[in-house]
DNA sequence: TAAAATTTTAACTAAATAGTTAAATTAAAC
DNA sequence: GTTTAATTTAACTATTTAGTTAAAATTTTA
């Protein structure tokens, strides 16, 4: 029998590490630093609270590693694809897209946790983010070199780069509202966001062409 | 001499319960339900925690309150606008991203103290939202309208609303990421949101022609 | 000015939660 | 089978925070 990802973390075959990471995955990417709680990481990793710092000193320590591995995830998509001198512009923005709803619907609570958890304590995002957006700079200056050799329709890059971004990030912050709000189904919303790569890159090419 | 926004709420000409109430609208908006505290509160109103609690008994009806306010804000600006019959789709896109604009930079914190507040909360969203959304249904309804007519290109009507959504808000929500990761200044950002209500018009115009 | 309403003071209580401890139990390794 | 490591138990402590109280001081109103 398979191991589904709705298998309770408790009872998973995992280390007792892993199911501690595993929980407070869990517990802070649903109710943030703030609204989480030891006993809620030790209940849904099926161990005792005594055990849970035994292995982690501290909520801080704990929160600090899901927090690091979940901003990883976030910011660190655009790494490989900024870097490749073969793609076009065009092509960055499709993987761009594709890597995002992707990344998304694998981890479904992290968009809103890492937005969430900047909002809430501005001042501690900046030792955390600063240097993995650096990236993101270079595909707003290849979008200005695209603008100037007449590649794409004159543009502020900057609008162009928080556009993409709006439209493959956005919907997974606004998610629980969309699906209460119009009774849409996990399903459903997963189908959505599936059509939306192809549905996205069409609608922003046709936007850019000169 | 003019109360700008910026004189604390404290020293501000109000009345004792209007100065409880912008204060838990600073503090409640910036950090949440579970990272608020009541004290923050008390300071920032510049009274104690005993009226605090003589003019709003408890956290969870002075969070009620102000959760109330801000999801009128964030869902009620369509009202008007979809209810009127004589607007186009372009002209209802054209409102409703000018409007969603203007409401946040006046509100910065709303859009992201709303939606951190539905994930945190999906099921305390569910009484509070779903009744004010009904009305985008109607918008949708119109999209798909026009794409029948032709007056604009064949798309999934859900994607394309989730579009004009995700490019007009999402700006607010990576705001304290963006403005750290690029060095950006709240002046400098809110003309970017200036200008972005043009640059969006044209950007969807674009993307959605037959 | 006297009475009434508002606000402060400061010391409380109650509850929630992070974190600790030491002894007992169980499982793993040798 | 004995030793070692991992885990549980359960009762702790310390801290934070919501919420209360009663008396005193202040301000407003009649």
């Amino acid at each position: 029998m398979i191991k589904t990802e709705n298998t309770p973390i408790a009872e998973q075959e995992l280390s007792t590490e892993e199911k501690i990471l595993a929980a407070a995955r869990s517990v802070f990417t649903k109710k943030g630093m703030s609204g989480a709680r030891m006993q809620d990481i030790a209940d849904e990793a099926g161990i005792n609270k005594a055990l849970l710092h035994y292995y982690f000193r501290s909520k801080e320590k704990l929160f600090d590693r899901i927090f690091e591995e979940a901003s990883n995830k976030m910011f660190s998509i655009l790494n490989s694809i900024i870097a490749d001198e073969k793609l076009s512009v065009r092509e960055k923005i499709k993987d761009l897209i594709e890597n995002y709803i992707n990344m998304a619907i694998a981890n479904p609570y992290i968009p809103a946790f890492v937005m969430g958890e900047a909002n809430q304590n501005p001042d501690f995002i900046k030792e955390y983010l600063i240097k993995k957006i650096s990236v993101h700079k270079q595909l707003i200056a290849h979008f200005q070199e695209a603008i100037s050799l007449g590649e794409i329709k004159p543009t502020n890059p900057v609008q162009l780069f928080m556009n993409v971004m709006s439209l493959a990030v956005f919907p997974f912050i606004v998610r629980p509202i969309f699906q209460a709000g119009f009774g849409v189904t996990d399903e459903q919303f997963n189908a959505l966001m599936e059509q939306r790569k192809k549905h996205l890159v069409e609608f922003i090419m046709a936007a850019i062409k000169p």
